[in-house]
DNA sequence: CAAAAATAATAGTATTACTATCATATTTGC
DNA sequence: GCAAATATGATAGTAATACTATTATTTTTG
């Protein structure tokens, strides 16, 4: 797919912020070293010293952007669902055919990423990597609850419902489309990690894509269970 | 499923630990505790010293058990997977058919836990919720890859690739055996977060489990997928 | 150019994740 | 039953983490 709307920016929740990052050059550089620093040492080992270090800035200074590692990770992730979103809603806009719109939006979110020059500072590779590898920390907390309520996991709530809708369109009797849809997001990142971690436990492959896996495992399976029929 | 092999007991990989907790009183209430206390206050904010102060013993103590917090939840998901593959594979003997063999393993690795009495310290309904919450951790560091050559995820591989068989016996000529295995494993563990944390993203509750989800999802893909076609 | 705002530097706290040492129980082998 | 071995407990100490608070120095802007 090619550049979509240039210099469009990608709003997140306020609140995971303390001063939006986008307000300034530091912000902008606090949000592209932590991605990498990030995808380097990964998040358990991150810490705001050593981010600080690697940016020649102080470590005081990156908590007026960001409460802590964990917000940050929100506001990341965030990001990354936002701009999935806008890639989901501008690939399958005007095309009619119910199967044809699913098949393109499983192929836009589980398919390889390609770098998009939408935001000049942030290298999309990469942070699909840290998703990927620290996503499921994001929501894996004894906070879940609390920062459900406050919207945190919005967009990604959101996508998944859009998904879920493009299944029901292609066949309204399927009983289990927000199980799939959510199957379909998570297991995607799931497959990418087994290909680099434990490639015994997936076909998936450099020629093999997972978008092709859930491609075929979502049409069968809504094909199958035509008409009210299970199994 | 009723009570299986009473008495015996499950063998986790011997690098996994310092002192074999099975071995002595302390080692036991040691395991016994840290389940319940990771299912209370989760994997991030639980210490060996807060551990230590459960059971009116030594932080010290603990650490002559289990080198850090990170392996002794390696040996408690391992020891779960291990307990799963008896139940799969005493489950599944016997049976003739191929499909309700495949059947009977997706219920098996999916299903709501029930308490079972193999061992007495370990309360699997809690095990099973903290594999729920916190088994992703243990493999998303940066540490994954030489902890694969040390085995450490050795019993979660063979599973799946026990499953990955058996899907192949219902159908040889499926081309994503091992990554649709995967996917009702992690998947299996996913449905049952949703269930409890983001309910509108599953339509998986007290009365649909997602070991229903998982088999019509399976087994229509399989069928749909007979002889070489796709899609 | 002064005032305001942003950033940097420094210091300090409680907790974590350990290691090391020594003291005290408990077990076991003769 | 007792000594030796082993297990456990208590204490202390270290470097790092995850912050908060204060003050100093830049940079911006009206």
């Amino acid at each position: 797919m090619k550049q979509l709307f240039s210099g469009l920016k990608i709003e997140v929740n306020k609140n995971l912020y303390v001063k939006d990052p986008e307000s300034s050059a530091l912000g902008k550089k606090i949000v592209e070293n932590s991605i990498i620093l990030i995808d380097k040492i990964g998040f358990e080992n991150f810490t705001f010293k050593k981010l600080g270090f690697e940016i020649g800035s102080n470590e005081s200074s990156i908590y007026r952007y960001f409460e802590n590692k964990h917000k940050l990770l929100l506001y990341l992730t965030s990001w990354y669902w936002t701009w999935k979103e806008y890639q989901l809603v501008f690939a399958t806009s005007n095309i009619e055919d119910t199967e044809k719109v699913l098949e393109t939006a499983i192929n836009v979110l589980t398919r390889r990423i390609k770098r998009d020059n939408l935001t000049s500072h942030i290298d999309e590779i990469i942070l699909n990597k840290v998703v990927v590898n620290e996503f499921s920390k994001s929501y894996l907390t004894k906070k879940v609850a609390k920062e459900y309520k406050e919207s945190f996991f919005e967009i990604y709530n959101r996508l998944i419902l859009r998904l879920k809708k493009m299944i029901l369109a292609v066949n309204s009797d399927y009983p289990y489309a927000a199980a799939l849809a959510s199957t379909v997001l998570e297991g995607g990142l799931h497959q990418h990690f087994l290909r680099e971690h434990f490639p015994s436990l997936t076909e998936c492959n450099e020629n093999l894509s997972p978008a092709q896996y859930f491609n075929n495992l979502v049409l069968s399976t809504l094909k199958h269970t035509k008409n009210g029929q299970k199994n």
